[in-house]
DNA sequence: TTTTATTGTCTCATTTTGCGACAATAATAA
DNA sequence: TTATTATTGTCGCAAAATGAGACAATAAAA
């Protein structure tokens, strides 16, 4: 979990605003992205201490914790709209190790009595987004060196139960991949076939036949097929797609 | 949701132990059961108002929330080692509703004073079980006066949001039925095919095809068989099946 | 003994899936 | 200009899965 940036006065005037956030309550968010036929997230680093963790923040008294994470993600990518699903609320009281969350704060000179709510428990609703990789430069927080992306194959170690978060978040888009078709979010407005099976086939961890993915996709009656345009390779050019309801680019 | 009434001592000595609960967390759970070839849910009413709601509880400062559902089950229906599910968590703002809670107070002559801390903001962590039947006596607690099964398609009115947690319930229960074979948890240890068929059926909302309902189930293997017995129709006995690895039974 | 309702299983037609083949084609090499 | 090469779009076929009816077996009731 990494603290939201937003309302910095909040961070100066605790005593002033003793419950600015729900206690207890925090949100993670897993932010798929697809790049060099691997699937990736984004990780934060904190200031000073080598530790990773999944962007995420707290739920201000008066919001709604979707809209919160919706905050959280607009900070870390700039996006509005992102396909977001939530999987899973953790709540273990073992999750949480005060003693973590104490060396964050102590490596950015903030205060352990003012801040001491930080080292209760929490339990953390967890997310996945799915996002357009070439659209998006990360942002680190406050508290952050970076805000970077890492294959999920090779994530450096995470902080609190992270680890489990991202693999709950890998599976539950796995059960959801055919059935809500949920791929084409991680590709720009226009792709090839061949750029839709490669994130299947990073999702899935497997390889499909490429004539067996095509004729299932097309059936499903979702995609718009454009004109063809001249890609550079040596060899036929592919059609591009869309998806959803026909959309003209001009 | 609804109180739990396991620590009462809390009720009574609210002011020398303020914080025994989180505070904003609350569960609520979804109890399946299926009898008359009907799929039903527990369902519970308070004191002298005419209010319906999901049993639910609080968790301890010191319990995972997973804990805190399975005491809470415990209590409702006294069985351990009952097949649960954390399916969503209810995270807005406009879901809670302070009047109602406030009603459910001064029905029950508590302080409002005292339990100003239920009238504010709640998010729930929601859980769907699978029990059989036969094996429950359902049992109120202390603010209620009853907890009773009800089909799932004749619900009386219920508090909150929770008309909307019993839709997602069934919405994820249908998801997941293929995925992991949970319609025996809702059986007796022994049970006929045709049996297994109406839960199926009453889970889907749909009729099947005997013949290939019976062809699928048996392929998948785990199923044991076991001899026939007399049930007293005027046909050809059913086979028993048990589900798992081989059971004997005397 | 006959009738009736339900069960277990089978067959057959239809649909879906896995997998290879082949022509089309865009850049590159000759 | 022409041949080569890699990849694409599509087709065909075999295998597997599915939907739906048919039929003998059988336990109780008529």
């Amino acid at each position: 979990m990494v603290f939201s940036n937003y309302p910095t006065y909040f961070w100066k005037n605790y005593i002033m605003q003793p419950i600015e956030y729900l206690k207890h309550i925090a949100f993670d968010s897993v932010i798929f992205g697809f790049s060099g036929e691997k699937l990736k997230i984004l990780v934060m680093k904190y200031h000073n201490t080598g530790l990773y963790a999944l962007p995420g923040g707290f739920v201000r008294l008066e919001e709604n914790i979707n809209d919160a994470v919706r905050r959280g993600l607009k900070e870390r990518t700039g996006l509005d709209n992102i396909y977001l699903e939530q999987f899973y609320t953790f709540g273990d009281v073992a999750r949480f190790k005060p003693e973590v969350m104490q060396t964050i704060l102590e490596s950015n000179h903030l205060s352990l009595e003012k801040y001491h709510w930080l080292l209760d428990r929490f339990i953390s609703v967890a997310y996945y987004a799915l996002i357009n990789y070439k659209e998006v430069v990360p942002q680190p927080d406050a508290l952050s060196d970076s805000c970077d992306w890492y294959d999920v194959e090779q994530l450096p170690p995470l902080i609190f139960d992270h680890k489990e978060v991202v693999e709950k978040a890998l599976q539950t888009l796995r059960e959801n991949l055919e059935k809500k078709l949920v791929g084409m979010n991680l590709l720009p407005n226009l792709f090839t076939m061949k750029e839709l099976q490669q994130v299947y086939e990073a999702i899935l961890g497997e390889k499909l036949h490429r004539g067996t993915f095509q004729r299932k996709i097309l059936s499903l009656g979702i995609l718009n097929r454009h004109e063809k345009q001249f890609l550079g390779a040596a060899n036929k050019a592919p059609f591009l797609y869309s998806f959803g309801p026909i959309l003209e680019l001009k």
